[in-house]
DNA sequence: CATAGCCTACTGGTCAGACCAGTGCACTAG
DNA sequence: CTAGTGCACTGGTCTGACCAGTAGGCTATG
């Protein structure tokens, strides 16, 4: 004790510094998406490692969703724009390895749902109440087209609110976790008995946040925005369960 | 129109396939956590490819934080326990890559703290509670220790909320998003000129937290937990994006 | 002259076989 | 019984090769 503070010291594995300067290179933007990777061979004499090597790290920075290769490319990888594959990938597993129940996965949404909804009702434009209008108006036409149809005008009101929350990582976790719970119960709402009645009453809601955000009452909006989600989808959730997703209704 | 909807066919690796069957084995269950893969040279006879073939679908699952393979081990790679270490990675580049801010991030553990907190005043055990009490009695004895120990137990404090709202994804999200905001703050925290006295402040806020959700009173916890953390990230945000913040105080 | 089609020089994906440094375990010498 | 030594195995890296795909230039044809 009093000596010397020693770290512990990890092996590090070539690919992994290849990696690592990489993404450097990605995140810090000197490397922009569309712009290409220099090709294998050449990365194996830049970085002077094997082929295996340059391989391997290739195959990292793609699981990241970083670059992407294409056999027979005359370029070498392509940078790719951010998305949240990565993001969505990693959720998914944890969902299925952490067993995440369908409560947990609409709670959440609810959390995040509500969020946005009060803070776009303080920070919306008009532009953006007109995204909203325009998908309810699509969901009304979708009773008669069928559940994928006002499903997607859905999944348009909840985007247009998340982008009105103008913060980034409420919308893409908004994403995320949406396209998780609509995997796990999308079947199952489209062969519901009752499906237009349904619909209807979900478009009569999405009327009511819509109501509220455009008058600028956020907590409204929020607690509307969760009842909302809470009738859509309590259904498909286990009866023990449910007193957990009634703990975020007043 | 009205003919068959093809689809897009992707050329499948044979790296890929290697990839999705193992996944598939772990996220089912068929391998857990501290069991072994058998060696690289035993999987390209089972999957009949070559060892770089393999390789290049372990670095991916080793990526995804599936597995983790030491050199010498006399068995093969372990699978791992999830860990929301590839979670953290994505959302650590996504924060880098579409720049996000500090207000951003702050707002967002806004909401999730909040949310927590909510969830923890209805739901919370006796147990939770006395965790609560202990992490709030090492704050009060960090104040002497230096800034590591209060943060340290500042986080214990947040992670027992977090585990008593019984939402694991709001605790997942919560751990991954706090580290992310301390690794871009915790230095100027620690050498902010009247530390004794914001340390002294935060704990005051954390006890009134602490009453709140004793007491069953989701609502009023919630509202101080955003309050608390408004005011404890405050002075890191530029003025411009605080607006933005306030907007979650009533 | 314009263009359809081929040729070539690359690309990434895969394979085979080799070497090295590290690890755990059985065996052995004390 | 223990300390030490090999050995048999691991993963990490390298070399060199082949294949199927792509793009772009070239050529032969209209």
């Amino acid at each position: 004790m009093g000596g010397p503070r020693f770290e512990p010291v990890r092996a590090v594995r070539a690919y992994e510094r290849i990696v690592e300067q990489v993404e450097e290179a990605i995140e810090s933007g000197a490397l922009c998406p569309g712009q290409r990777l220099p090709s294998e061979r050449d990365l194996m004499t830049q970085f002077s490692v094997s082929r295996s090597t340059v391989r391997e790290a290739l195959r990292v920075l793609q699981a990241r969703g970083l670059v992407r290769s294409r056999p027979g490319d005359p370029n070498g990888a392509e940078v790719l724009a951010f998305t949240p594959a990565a993001l969505h990938k990693s959720m998914t597993t944890l969902a299925r390895v952490e067993g995440l129940s369908l409560a947990e996965l609409v709670q959440f949404r609810m959390v995040l749902d509500s969020s946005a909804n009060l803070l776009a009702a303080r920070l919306r434009t008009d532009d953006q109440l007109a995204e909203m209008d325009a998908a309810i108006a699509r969901m009304r036409e979708a009773v008669e087209l069928g559940y994928d149809e006002f499903s997607a005008a859905d999944v348009a009101f909840h985007d247009a609110v998340a982008r009105a929350s103008r913060n980034k990582l409420v919308q893409i976790c908004t994403d995320v976790v949406r396209s998780i719970v609509l995997g796990l119960v999308s079947g199952r709402i489209a062969e519901a008995p009752d499906r237009a009645g349904l619909m209807r009453r979900s478009i009569r809601h999405h009327e009511e946040v819509l109501a509220a955000v455009r008058a600028g009452d956020g907590p409204l909006a929020a607690r509307l925005s969760r009842q909302t989600m809470y009738d859509y989808y309590v259904a498909y959730v286990p009866a023990g369960e449910r007193p957990a997703l009634r703990a975020l209704l007043e």
